[in-house]
DNA sequence: TGCCGCAGATTTATCATATAATTGTCGTTG
DNA sequence: CAACGACAATTATATGATAAATCTGCGGCA
């Protein structure tokens, strides 16, 4: 196994994330990804997580790095370790789900129908509350932000915009909108989420025939009209649903 | 500033938490747990972050223990670090309040009235989706582990329960019933959250009356009625609300 | 036989020190 | 005044040594 986390020779081709890009940031940041996607995908389901030495031979890096790679698997839910015992990958349970990189890691490398449905399911609940609290705190700024988003889809509609990162940003405002740090917490999820999930819904090219729903919801933003919010961001997502249970019906 | 993270002369009263106990592992949790409230209380809102050479000076431990809490920090979304540019806390946005660690250290340095109001707005969203879910994807043994749950809430009634553990054991069982580990994720949020805001739910004694209501939502997850299991949880929590949008009127 | 306890081995935890890499700052120079 | 280069501060990496925790198995003892 030759693990290269230096990535001398590594052509990064997404340069979609501009900070918290994990990988070529320095050794750390790329043995953790590496590790993390390791885990996820599920290469020590079986076999026994090696001793920190063993790590840092197999990756060539000091054991300063591994302990610290492994520390911030720990607190990401995904390692445990004891002295003696030697570190282990916990129970699926235990991992944090929301932590945009261990979301990412497992939708990049497992991705499933199944865990599309699973997020999609999560999404109705969170979203169609979102704009209702957003349509009650509803102010200038908030409602140009959501404004701004629709627009983007509009203009990509026309070809001038990205559709996936304008229907990104257009959910994402209505999140932040809501003016509650935990709905708004699901801003790096959503977008990891759909971004990764853009293999799946690019076979569909009906989709954005969804415009005026999401005015249905800007609108009702606008309006304070928080009922009104709620249920045209369900009927939104229910349309998502709905593709997926089809595509798992055909499957 | 003295920090005794060794915890040499420290009593630890409460021994609620099993496994991942922060403070007492050992120095790097000890330190992790100190720096975290540390972070979310605001310490270093003003101040620049110090280098981890003070760190290590200031707590009295190595550099390698304050470069591995460091980066479970970062791991966690607290910190960013660069050289030559030092250390320094993020903006909240990016703290992953998801996190077990950040939430408790939120709610127990910094309870507040709004802080619990907004995590209730987020529970009326997600606990009645988990029990619609959890009426359709219902089986022996999920409904069985709710059922322990109430039961658990009827033997408080009695005194031969604690009142407290035994309602988060029924909300944890309806979490994990809905079969969408998003879902079953907030576990230890919900876990952490009811934990801390104990003081405040403890002042309202005539809340223990909501038995009945928790039978609700078990009896129609038992009967497989999606629609009912979620009104019903609703009801439930909108409960909660009122409590608290009365409490926070008299404040 | 069966149990208790101790010695040894293994692995993480901690410490200490040295060197490299990154990047902001400031002065110099054209 | 701008661009370049030397310096300095800070994190990043490497290495080696020691401590602490705890599992395993051996041996003694009742």
């Amino acid at each position: 196994m030759n693990h290269d986390i230096r990535g001398d020779g590594i052509l990064d081709g997404t340069g979609a994330r501009s900070e918290p890009a994990g990988a070529g940031r320095n050794l750390t940041y790329g043995m953790l990804d590496t590790l993390g996607k390791a885990i996820v995908t599920g290469r020590y389901d079986d076999a026994p997580f090696p001793t920190e030495s063993d790590l840092a031979k197999e990756y060539a890096v000091s054991r300063s790095v591994t302990r610290e790679a492994v520390k911030m698997l720990t607190a990401k839910g995904l390692l445990t370790a004891r002295p003696r015992k030697g570190t282990s990958v916990q129970p699926a349970v235990n991992w944090n789900l929301f932590d945009p990189d261990v979301l990412r890691w497992l939708l990049e490398r497992k991705f499933s129908l199944d865990l599309l449905r699973q997020f999609t399911e999560l999404r109705i609940a969170i979203e169609p509350a979102a704009a209702a609290l957003a349509a009650r705190a509803a102010n200038q700024e908030r409602i140009a932000a959501i404004h701004a988003g629709f627009d983007r889809m509009a203009a990509a509609e026309a070809g001038d915009d990205d559709p996936l990162e304008s229907d990104i940003a257009f959910h994402i405002a209505v999140l932040r909108a809501s003016a509650n740090p935990f709905y708004a917490q699901f801003q790096d999820v959503v977008t990891t989420a759909l971004r990764t999930s853009i293999r799946f819904t690019n076979r569909f090219k009906g989709r954005t025939a969804s415009l005026s729903q999401h005015y249905a919801v800007l609108g009702a933003i606008e309006d304070g009209d928080s009922q009104t919010a709620k249920t045209a961001m369900v009927e939104l997502i229910a349309d998502v649903m709905v593709l997926i249970d089809d595509a798992e019906r055909k499957a």
